[in-house]
RNA sequence: GGGCGUGUAGCUCAGCGGGAGAGCACCCGGUUUACACCCGGGCGGUCGCAGGUUCGAACCCUGUCGCGCCCA
């Protein structure tokens, strides 16, 4: 890594004039990475001089780029990591990529064969080096992007699958499931990809629904005109008729008693086939008989064991027709599917046919529909291994949040089938076992010689899965027992979507579970963690959706891309969108528009900073905790302090979400359109009176709160959005502040009560500003113009102290100036505030409108009637007055005094504006 | 068919027993020395539907309809 000119600069740097995400992030990133704070030390760990906090990052496919479900993987991930860096635990992030088998296989078998080549043509030994060659020049596009969104990651301790290291975990427990008899091989009815000509397992398989053909067709001697020797099978899939061996009924079906342990003539193949009864057939469904083919679907061949059945396979690898002895050898199997139906159909056999609308599994990679075939496969027996991922999790080792989503997590892991971990590919971990010239079998273990003469390596390699569902161990050097995984196994967490619960947590939990299983009650683990799971919490969250909640695809061309969004808007803005709409385990919607908003609230936080800074704001130590603030600075630091707890309890809960939206309404709503606004009072009165040590002495606290309040606050928004914060919080904290924000800590959770006066004192500005900007906008009064306004009423409750403080407050706020010679108020604002009702008289300066006037206070007053008899009515309910809270009770009576106020208030205002001509004109004046 | 989630303002979502909220969109006004990537003001909802519990239901219960993800 080079030196940017920041780094090899020393000097603290200057806060840039304009908020341009592009020209800071990149830099950003790549002087913290110099820095050296993305590294783990274990050793920190293992002295008891901080906690661990690990995350395991499921490893990417190297094939592939950032998605928007990566970049919100990614982002809450990077979350925790800052927080918890800054909170003082020692982060392991660790990152890596799978080698994707399948996909990587495939990309580069394209690649060559583009070029007249094959992988055969090659060889094994070649290609794989192809594909070596292949992963240095393009393969892992995905770390640079991760490193763009800002991944606080470890690079120095990148892992990939096929290292040395990882691919000796694989074999090592390989080998001990092997001894243990938990991998077994045997033929059984697979998921046969044909466009990849390898196996499958069920999670590489997606049902989806489409409309096939249900086609009827009748087995039995060609001429048999009563049909008593002939039955009616119901089939989707016609050329497995081919590979028939019987036809099965119900025991108790009537209809076919007679044909019981007699033979039907199979048409075209001439085969006669047994009819046999098996209890698992459903005698409503068609005609209760279903043909058998025992090689091509999974119940026909627990119905082909159950009955002895021969099992015959009429497909090649790539699914076409082969040794069936017929003329449709050799045809691909959907054009065999219509020739033998007209075959059929010729021979008067096609009974009827209908539209049929059914699941058909298909194949993720390749997305073309998967042949269930009788093949000799690799298997890991998941009985044991399921169990005990199940019981950790019920036993409360790892915890799912949000908790709802356990049932998930039980519905798979109780139900699961074994695994099939063979795939008829070149890239992988090849499987470990040698095959004897007289039929022996060994397996080999890591570090043993390979048998020598005569002896042959399975050719199969292991599924990717294999070798991911080691990654939070295989990656810290396990099988050795290394500092690394002393200090942070079990790790903390995993974050993924719901959608894939299965693909990471239950891999790695089987594995993780058996790999430690005597190790589980954690003797060798620092801290308080025990068991040997992967990770002690598992945080699901939804999945991203375009901007009408639709599921994102390719076919929809629905689909963002993450990066094209961070380079317009700043990784800050795509980040923070999607914390903001993370909400546990529920989706998320997102679009262009949001990222805009994400990206405008850095501007405004920068915008916020350069201000106090152009104003002297200072950081300085201790300043929001003294007793001499003045109320805007006691409410808005009672806010911060409110809003730390928030912010930690959130997190601490992952509830990124909330977090991220508390934030945004604190910085927006509170600091910026009132604190900053308030804080220009006593700035203001400093610069107009440099001689005043009054006013210079307010204004150094208001610029000391600024500055502890930005300091705070930018540390609590740092997880979320990393690098504008990061620029902004070292110019505003100077050369001794601290060297990044990244390592700075996270503030604490100051237990000081809230100031109810100080927020009284702001609900009344608020209040009184609000009325006066209301009139000044119904009277069409330009916001940017100076009005006169004369002496105003004070609330009897108020201190004559006090009110002038208020008055200057919301004088500046709402623009409005002292009486001049000619003054004379044209307009007059009532406004209740908790000390009693103000008075604002206004000379707007020319006539006033009076419908606007009356429209206001007749909205105004409707609301406050409507409020007067909801209350009236629950006062004058025995039920309510007997069996409410008391707190209840006496919120209503609060409300209904302050209702009867407001009515009398605004009536009082509507005879003065002369709208009062009945009784009537009040209540009924709200629609007009 | 099963598991889980979810139906609240035009859109996307919070709220989950006591005054219906946010962001975006929309309408009106603004060259306010932090910010037009902005400021001020405003419009907008029988909280899917039907029952029930409760003094009180968007919130709890039951049923029902719709949608989503996963599994079969």
């Amino acid at each position: 890594m080079t030196a940017t000119p920041e780094t090899a600069d020393q000097g603290q740097p200057e806060l840039p004039a304009k908020y341009d995400p592009a020209a800071i992030e990149v830099p950003t990133y790549q002087r913290w990475r110099a820095a050296g704070y993305f590294k783990a030390d274990e050793q920190r760990v293992l002295s008891g001089e901080r906690r661990p906090f690990s995350i395991v990052l499921p490893p990417p496919n190297v094939t592939g780029n950032l998605h928007v479900g990566h970049a919100l993987d990614h982002t809450l991930m990077d979350v925790l990591a800052r927080w918890h860096r800054m909170s003082g635990d020692e982060v392991l992030w660790l990152p890596g990529m799978d080698h994707a088998g399948i996909a990587t296989q495939t990309l580069v078998e394209k690649q060559l064969a583009s070029v007249g080549s094959s992988r055969e043509a090659l060889g094994r030994d070649l290609f794989v080096q192809r594909v070596w060659d292949w992963k240095a020049e393009s393969g892992g596009a995905i770390l640079g992007q991760m490193a763009r969104l800002g991944d606080s990651v470890d690079w120095d301790r990148e892992r990939f699958t096929l290292d040395d290291g990882l691919s000796a975990a694989v074999q090592t427990i390989f080998k001990q499931l092997y001894d243990e008899g938990l991998i077994y091989r045997a033929e059984r009815i697979i998921n046969w990809s044909p466009v990849g000509r390898t196996a499958l397992s069920d999670i590489e398989v997606d049902h989806v629904e489409v409309d096939g053909e249900l086609v009827s067709l009748r087995y039995g001697p060609d001429d048999d005109p009563d049909g008593s020797a002939s039955i009616v099978v119901a089939t989707t899939r016609v050329e497995t008729m081919l590979g028939d061996t019987a036809v099965a009924v119900h025991p108790d079906d009537e209809r076919w008693a007679h044909l019981i342990g007699r033979t039907v003539l199979l048409p075209i193949v001439g085969r006669e086939i047994p009819v046999v009864a098996d209890e698992h057939v459903d005698p409503a469904f068609g005609t209760g008989a279903v043909k058998v083919t025992p090689a091509h679907d999974p119940n026909d061949f627990e119905i082909g064991r159950r009955h002895d059945l021969p099992m015959i396979d009429i497909f090649a690898v790539d699914a076409s027709v082969e040794g069936t002895g017929t003329r449709f050898d050799g045809m691909d199997r959907f054009e065999a599917r219509r020739e033998v139906k007209e075959e059929l159909r010729r021979q008067g056999r096609v009974v009827d046919e209908r539209v049929h609308r059914h699941a058909v599994g298909h194949s993720s990679r390749t997305d073309e529909p998967i042949e269930p075939r009788l093949s000799t496969q690799w298997f890991v027996k998941v009985a044991p291994l399921a169990a005990a991922a199940s019981e950790a999790v019920r036993r409360g080792d790892t915890a799912i949040h949000p908790p709802e989503m356990a049932a998930r997590y039980f519905d798979w892991v109780d139900n699961m089938h074994d695994w099939t971990i063979s795939r008829q590919l070149w890239w992988g971990h090849r499987i470990p076992v040698w095959y004897g010239p007289d039929g022996q079998v060994r397996c080999v273990g890591p570090g043993e010689e390979p048998p020598g003469e005569g002896w042959e390596q399975d050719p199969d390699v292991l599924d990717t899965w294999f070798s991911s569902g080691l990654w939070p161990f295989s990656t810290m050097g396990w099988p050795q027992q290394t500092d690394t995984l002393r200090a942070f196994y079990p790790t903390s967490v995993l974050v993924t979507g719901y959608d894939i619960l299965f693909f990471w947590v239950v891999r790695m939990m089987m594995f993780g579970l058996y790999a430690f299983r005597d190790t589980a009650d954690g003797a060798s683990s620092p801290g308080d963690r025990t068991g040997a799971v992967p990770f002690r919490t598992v945080v699901l969250h939804g999945l991203v959706r375009d901007q009408y909640g639709k599921k994102m695809s390719k076919s929809r061309g629905n689909v963002v891309d993450p990066l094209a969004w961070i380079e317009e808007y700043g990784a800050d803005a795509v980040r923070f969108t999607l914390a903001r709409g993370a909400n546990p385990g529920t989706d998320q919607a997102i679009a262009e528009d949001w990222v805009k908003g994400s990206r405008n609230f850095a501007t405004k936080l920068f915008n916020a900073v350069r201000f106090a800074m152009g104003n002297g704001a200072v950081v300085r130590e201790g300043a929001l905790d003294t007793d001499d603030l003045a109320p805007a600075d006691r409410w808005i630091t009672d806010r911060l302090r409110a809003t730390v707890a928030a912010t930690t309890r959130l997190l601490e809960d992952f509830q990124f979400a909330k977090a991220a939206e508390g934030l945004y309404h604190f910085i927006w709503d509170e600091l910026c359109d009132w604190y900053l606004e308030l804080a220009k009072v006593p700035l203001q009165t400093a610069a107009a009176h440099p001689d005043d040590t009054t006013a210079q002495q307010a204004a150094a606290t208001t610029r000391a709160v600024l500055g502890g309040v930005l300091d705070t606050v930018l540390r609590l928004l740092h997880p979320f959005m990393p690098f504008v914060t990061e620029t902004l919080w070292r110019p505003l904290v100077g050369p001794d502040g601290g060297e990044s924000l990244m390592i700075a800590a996270w503030p604490q959770d100051a237990d000081r009560p809230a100031d109810p006066a100080a927020q009284a004192w702001v609900d009344d500005v608020i209040r009184l500003v609000t009325e006066i900007r209301r009139a000044r906008a119904d009277q069409r009064v330009p916001a940017s113009r100076s009005v006169p306004s004369g002496e105003w009423t004070r609330p009897d409750g108020l201190s004559s102290a006090a009110w002038a403080v208020l008055e200057a407050a919301a004088r500046t706020l709402t623009r409005l100036g002292p009486a001049d010679a000619g003054y004379r108020t044209s307009l007059t604002v009532t406004v209740p505030l908790s000390g009693g009702t103000a008075t604002v008289g206004l000379d707007t300066s020319g006539v006033i409108d009076v419908e606007a006037e009356i429209a206001r206070a007749r909205k105004d007053l409707g609301a406050a009637e409507q409020e007067l008899a909801e209350a009236e009515r629950k006062l004058g309910n025995q039920n309510f007055m007997q069996r409410a809270k008391p707190e209840a009770v006496q919120k209503i009576r609060d409300r209904h005094t302050q209702a009867l106020a407001d009515v009398d208030r605004l009536t009082a205002r509507l005879a003065e504006l002369g709208a009062l001509t009945g009784p009537a004109a009040g209540s009924g004046g709200q629609s007009a």
